[in-house]
DNA sequence: TCCGATT
């Protein structure tokens, strides 16, 4: 492929579109060289893109404008003109930590925007609460331009900012298997005869209990007035409850863990924290509970608790 | 493998 304008790449389709419903929502527009999903080889997951080529200019113009940003269920799709490939192209994305919290995309590009042409700036975000992560992406359409920006801005604490940027390239996951679902952030289903009228259940008089659906029960505060230690409300002084869990091992899931905890209180939130390169995990998780106490009770029933691959430390997160 | 976050 050349200079021409016929070549279209798509992103953020969903992962259960067919290639039959791909291919015919773009010959809706005209005839087409070729239509394609990029998939898994061996499982045909679906990577969330891939490429149209039309016979003519005008009608890769028009799907980009009546289908951009179309939304398919849950997402919106991006539809653009695909860029030659190469070696130029190539390591020119950057994943950046420490962003400002307050910085969206927009102040993303106007402080990258200096060192090159920005294919695409995006921020991630936590998306119960819309916060951002402070983490993102900046794609540049050159690399040198990324090399470029990495060298001005990694280590300098942006406009608004705190704590100094921390710039690296980004990993190129076109090639890498998918983490199994598994290790994706777990939210588990709510179970409403669970949340109330479970008080005054017995406690495991030994070490903790896998339980799951029917027999969970919640923290019974009156159970371990004994640890009470002037924390009246909910949370501890950095105003979170994440308990930093530790010796893991590296194949457990979020739900493995999310199950183990919730012997203790309400877990909100549960994160294996996942070795990209390795595809496996570190060893190590973080567990919100909905209160203090909860996490101060868990860390005294779990802490040294011989889970799976040995003893696991628990400690509220530092 | 010892305090995340990888579109």
């Amino acid at each position: 492929m050349g200079d021409n304008k016929t070549n279209l790449i798509i992103n953020y389709l969903p992962q259960t579109l067919t290639d039959e419903e791909f291919r015919s929502m773009f010959l809706s527009i005209g005839p087409i060289k070729s239509a394609k999903i990029v998939r898994d080889k061996a499982t045909s997951y679906s990577y969330g893109f891939g490429f149209v080529d039309y016979e003519h200019e005008q009608d890769a113009q028009r799907a980009i404008d009546t289908l951009n940003g179309l939304q398919l269920q849950n997402k919106h799709i991006k539809v653009a003109l695909s860029r030659p490939g190469g070696e130029v192209i190539k390591g020119a994305n950057i994943y950046i930590r420490n962003l400002p919290k307050h910085y969206t995309e927009k102040e993303v590009i106007d402080l990258f925007c200096n060192y090159g042409n920005i294919v695409q700036a995006r921020v991630l975000t936590d998306p119960q609460t819309n916060e951002s992560k402070t983490v993102g992406f900046v794609l540049y359409d050159k690399k040198h331009e990324a090399e470029l920006a990495l060298k001005e801005l990694n280590n300098k604490t942006p406009p608004g900012g705190a704590l100094p940027l921390l710039l690296k390239f980004a990993d190129d996951n076109s090639k890498k298997v998918r983490p199994p679902a598994s290790n994706m952030s777990y939210y588990p289903p709510r179970y409403p005869q669970d949340i109330y009228h479970q008080i005054g259940a017995p406690r495991f008089p030994g070490g903790p209990m896998r339980n799951s659906g029917s027999n969970r029960f919640r923290y019974n505060p009156m159970a371990a007035s004994h640890n009470q230690q002037g924390m009246g409300g909910q949370s501890n002084s950095d105003g979170q409850n994440i308990l930093f869990v530790y010796n893991i091992g590296y194949d457990t899931t979020e739900k493995e863990l999310w199950s183990l905890f919730s012997t203790y209180g309400t877990v909100l939130k549960c994160n294996v924290i996942w070795d990209s390169q390795k595809g496996q995990g570190k060893g190590y998780g973080f567990v919100t509970m909905s209160m203090w106490q909860e996490g101060m009770n868990a860390i005294q029933e779990l802490n040294g608790y011989h889970f799976k691959n040995g003893p696991i430390t628990v400690s509220f997160k530092k």
